[in-house]
Formats: structure tokens, sequence, C-alpha cells
DNA sequence: GTCCACAGGATTGTTGGCAATCGCGGCCCG
DNA sequence: CGGGCCGCGATTGCCAACAATCCTGTGGAC
């Protein structure tokens, strides 16, 4: 238990970033984080300093970090670089599958499918990203992997306000559907080709959503009993 | 002269890194730092942080920093994701070109020839850069050009070595000056086209290297050793 | 009533020192 | 003569206090 606490800290905070607990623009006030991990400021700094690094929060010298804001252009402009990478993995990955990583695929895409049945949305948007998580895994492409990672992680509330959008489960998992039977079928140029186009359609999604929601902090049933949000 | 402190540390070790002052395994030692740089020891523990947030330096706990060394296989990773990268940015370039961004591209691609034509290899490889950061800034998409600019630090070396191989520059103006025609021609395919088929070609050439003394992390004798370095 | 100056509180940034850990070399023992 | 144990120097990791900066709210002057 001795490197804890860092990773706590870290890990704590990415967590709370990506599950949404706190609202983009939301000051992190170092203190605050302190009172809740219970770790070291200089242990809640580092962690502030590397999720700057990703670009999960934002620094300002003498004001303090916020939770990154990324605006719908943005989310724009990171699928694009998503799109190709995800394509490359699809396709090493249809490449060096094995007939584990072939089982696990189905099952996983059985549960999605189940998810989308269900009308449970929250799972399902859970259940992509661990997808993909897959897919990088059986790609067995650390580099790619890796910054694919870093992008989506920029992204999650793009992606569930998506999948919110009423019609778009059930096109996002007819194209991810084809994308898991492109790589347990060992096609690789067919699996490159689905992975590009389920971007596409998530590109053409994004963009025709509503251009700039107002800075409103409604976002729906999301029980963060463990942290508050401030004005 | 507020904030120069960890800018300071940060670029100079940067810096070093990228120029290749510092070897590949050679460990970043603190103390070390504080006495070149001046900058407090904090300062410079968040630029090692930083650094090693992007991959350019490897921590272990306990056991100090040093500046990670990219295997031949990671090159090629790191170049495939490069790819469909930098044939975006071609892309984007072609089709938001101004004729300011023209003027500086054939001038930069004139100074390019000369330098390969003066067998100048050492100012090529920097012009190389300048170019894949002109042609980014031309494109306009800052994610993009972030992700490829982390994704060719970590490649200086072997770009270094790339250039020096006989032949490889002719090679490499011809894919490049290609690219600059079809991005100045206002022709997105064909640009994308162009860096796909230039970043093939280093695939290419970074492949059938010479498969370099895969080095264990432990401790591997160092055969070029024209650094003083350890003790 | 409005605007400016200023002080108080809150928050971040920085420094220095102390504790923990690792690598290495000597020393003892078999 | 070889191998394992232990102590020491070097280096990193951590923490608490200090200094600098910013935001806010108040009071006074015009």
């Amino acid at each position: 238990m001795a490197s804890t606490a860092e990773e706590t800290a870290e890990a704590f905070l990415r967590g709370a970033v990506s599950r949404g607990d706190l609202p983009p623009g939301h000051r992190l006030v170092e203190a605050e984080v302190v009172a809740l991990t219970g770790v070291s400021r200089s242990a809640v700094r580092r962690a502030i300093d590397a999720l700057a690094g990703e670009g999960l929060v934002e620094r300002v010298h003498n004001k303090g970090a916020r939770v990154r804001v990324v605006s719908v252009a943005e989310a724009v402009e990171i699928t694009e670089c998503r799109l190709p990478l995800e394509a490359l993995l699809a396709r090493k990955a249809a490449e060096r599958l094995t007939d584990a990583d072939a089982d696990q695929l189905r099952a996983h895409l059985r549960t999605m499918t189940a998810a989308v049945g269900a009308g449970d949305l929250l799972r399902y948007g859970e259940l992509i990203q661990q997808l993909h998580a897959l897919v990088a895994t059986t790609a067995r492409h650390a580099v790619a992997a890796d910054l694919v990672g870093r992008l989506q992680a920029q992204l999650v509330r793009h992606q569930f306000r998506l999948s919110l959008r009423p019609g778009r489960p059930r096109v996002s998992l007819a194209e991810l559907t084809e994308l898991v039977e492109a790589i347990t079928d060992h096609d690789p140029d067919r699996a490159e080709a689905a992975a590009a186009a389920h971007f596409r359609s998530v590109i053409a999604a994004l963009s025709e959503s509503s251009p700039e929601p107002a800075p409103e902090p409604g976002r729906p049933a999301r029980p963060t009993s463990t942290t508050e949000e401030e004005r």
C-alpha cells in the first residue's frame, strides 16, 4: 500500500471526471480533493498535473484547475483523429485474432444487443467503451490503444449525450455488429472499413447535434451522492 | 519570470532529449538537472513528470527516471499511428490552404531541396520536422497536430538514423515534394495519398533497418558511448 | 447611485527539510 | 575462494510550512 497514494488520487479524479460526477467546468480545489481522498496535497497536485497533461483538466496559473469542457467542434476533431486509429486497431485485431478473443468479442456483442433490447442506454454506453477496449487488446498495438484511450477519455460526455438520442443506439449497434463480425471473420479490410464507417457515423451525429448546448447543468438521472457540485 | 521555472526546466529537458544530447537509457538524476538548470528541485520533478506523461522518459518508483529507449518495433508502431494522422493533416491542409501558407510551403521545399543538394543531412532532418509542423499549422487541426507532435518527439533518434542511410534523403525528398505539390494544388485526395505513401515508405525503411541490439532495461552494454555517462 | 480603492479571505505555487528506499561495497562465514 | 549479510552513501518520495496571487465584499468619495 505504499504507492497507492498518487495512484488513488489520480484514479479517483479520472474516474470522477470520466463518470461525469464532476461537470465540465467544475473547479478542482486541491484542498477539496485532499479532504475527499485523504491523500496529501502534493499527491493531489501531481494527479491534477497528470490529468492536465492528458487534456482532461485545464490549468491556469494561480487560478487552479477545472475539468475541461470540450466543445462540439473539438469533439468532432477528436473523433476525426480517432477514426483512422480505430480503423488501424480493427485491422490489426482482425489479423491477430485468437479463438479466445473471438469468443470474448461475440459474447460482448450479445451483451450489448441485450442492453439495447432492454433499453438500458447507460449500460450500453459503458459496453461500447469496453468493446473498443476489447478490440484494442485484441489488436495488440500498444501505441494506438493508448492514443485512442486518451482521446476517448475526453469524449465521455459527448458519447453519453449521443447514445441518448432516439434511434441512435440501433444505428450504432448495427455498425458495431458489422465491426465485430468482420474481425471474427479474420477480414482486415472489412474490419477497417466497418470501423471507419462507424466513426463517420459518429462524426455526422455529433455535427448535427445541438451546436452549443447552454451550460445548463441539467444532466439526467445521475446519482452523485459522493460529490456535490457548486454553482 | 514567474512561470519560467518549470517552463525552463521542461524546455531544457525536452530539448536535450530531442536533440539527442542525452542518449536513450541515460539516467536523469534530479540533483544533476537542478545543477544544470538552476531551477528548484520540485520544478525539475514536475518537468520529468510531464515528460514521462508524454512517454519521453520512463519512471520507476524509487529508482528515478531515464530517457526512454524506443525499439524499432515501437518506432514502427508509432509510425503506423502517425501515418493516418499525417494523412488527415495533409487533407485538411489542402482544403484550408491560404496563399500565404502556399508560399511558405514552397519556400520551405526549396530550402529542403537545397539542403539535400548540399548533402547537409543534419539540417535536412530538422527541415523535415519543420515541414510537418508547417503542414500541421496549415491544416488548423489542433488535436491531430498535438498527437502527431507527441509521436514525432519519440522518434527523433530513429528519424535521424534513417536520414543517414545512403539514398534515403532522395527518396524522402521526392515523396515530400509530391506532398507539398498536392497541398498547394488544393488537392485533398492527392495530399492524403502522398502523406500515406511517404509514411509507408518510412515504415518500410524502419523495418528493414538493422535490428538494433535489443537492450534489456537492466544494464545493457552500450557499444557507442560518445557522451560521458554513468560513473 | 455608481465607481474606485482597499483590505480580508481563500487558493495556488514554491521552498526546504525529513523519511524511505535502493545500489554498492566491504566483511564475515562456510 | 565463493556466497550471503549488513551498513553506508546516494537518490528519490513525501510532507508541512511559507510566500505570492487572485477573488470578493465593503466602505468611501464624487
